[in-house]
DNA sequence: ATCTTCATGTAATAAGTTACATGATTAA
DNA sequence: TTAATCATGTAACTTATTACATGAAGAT
């Protein structure tokens, strides 16, 4: 089995505590959708692979009449994951926007269509932010020992600082072509 | 016929100039592959479709022995782009980074392997910049009507800027960890 | 009562990558 | 003459998303 991103985010969600596929996706939705998003529908398969291979313990833990699978890390899984993150290799990151693949072109358009698709651009991340700094996982991360969840806070406030460059940065390409409008 | 962000992307190319599929994947690599990635293999057939349902034209253009198609834009093609641009819809932005999503998980490491998981972050997001800079369509478009090839340029200001932001980031992080070693 | 959340999964589809196959032209 | 670049495409595979199906528990 090639263990690939999606278990090792498997892995390292459940060590934290994240133990069952909807825990998971909930963790993933807050966590660490902003750098590497996930769906319910890869989780299920990948944690029965992780299972079926060993890196994972699965056992049955019904809430009242609601069926529930918690999982958790055996010793090879524990390994696999401080392996991956001491592997020196990685591939670049991948940063996709269709919003910055729209103002690559916006060329194309008047002054004044440009400045609105910029400004679109920071309404949307604006949101993304909103959303983001409603995670509970985070929230949550905050108020646990700061040793054990040191790194999801962080990785959060990166998020967050991100979000406030990319918006500055449009900010003031707008402001100059508004300049440019006024004169 | 769907028209999705590779179509648009491609429609745009050939727009300011990069009228071969070759070309397409070549203007991609260096422009566009920041913020949207493409393979070749994504290209000839995506070319295909949009002559069929009429948003390119396509010529033989042969250079010498050797065979060449060129497209350019139809007046359909021409509108299906400007509407994508003014259009409000656009999904948030994808940011994947396996480096990132390792740094989420850096908790279960010792120290010094924090910093190291770091340094390598930063060591690939270098090698990253240097490729990027090393593009001609962005040379090449800097040196053409900045009328034209305005955004462009700003596009790729924006990915150097951005690095360097997160070349920032992890850098204050590293610095905090190395001194709490020290203590 | 009814809506939301918790909970697990599958099927179908879409999107994207890697590898392969072929061959001409140009620069070192 | 050998390597790199120009040039077009396909096949196989991997990865990821959307939609569907089902149902219990808890909150309003």
């Amino acid at each position: 089995m090639k263990l690939r991103p999606i278990s090792f985010l498997i892995l390292g969600l459940v060590r934290v505590g994240a133990t069952s596929g909807y825990a998971i996706k909930k963790a993933a939705e807050t966590g660490t959708k902003m750098i590497w998003p996930v769906s319910l529908a890869q989780v299920y398969p990948e944690l029965a692979k992780l299972e079926e291979h060993g890196y994972l313990e699965r056992s049955d833990d019904p809430q009242g009449g609601r069926a529930r699978s918690t999982y958790e890390l055996t010793q090879a899984g524990e390994d696999a994951l401080k392996g991956w993150l001491r592997s020196p290799i990685e591939p670049p990151p991948q940063f996709r926007s269709e919003g910055m693949l729209r103002s690559f072109f916006a060329d194309a358009l008047p002054k004044e269509d440009q400045i609105d698709l910029l400004r679109r651009q920071r309404e949307r991340l604006v949101e993304v932010k909103a959303w983001l700094g409603a995670g509970e996982f985070r929230r949550a991360a905050k108020e646990i020992d700061a040793g054990l969840m040191r790194f999801p806070v962080l990785m959060g406030a990166y998020g967050d600082d991100f979000i406030d460059f990319t918006l500055n940065w449009i900010r003031r390409v707008e402001t100059e072509l508004e300049d440019e409008l006024d004169k």
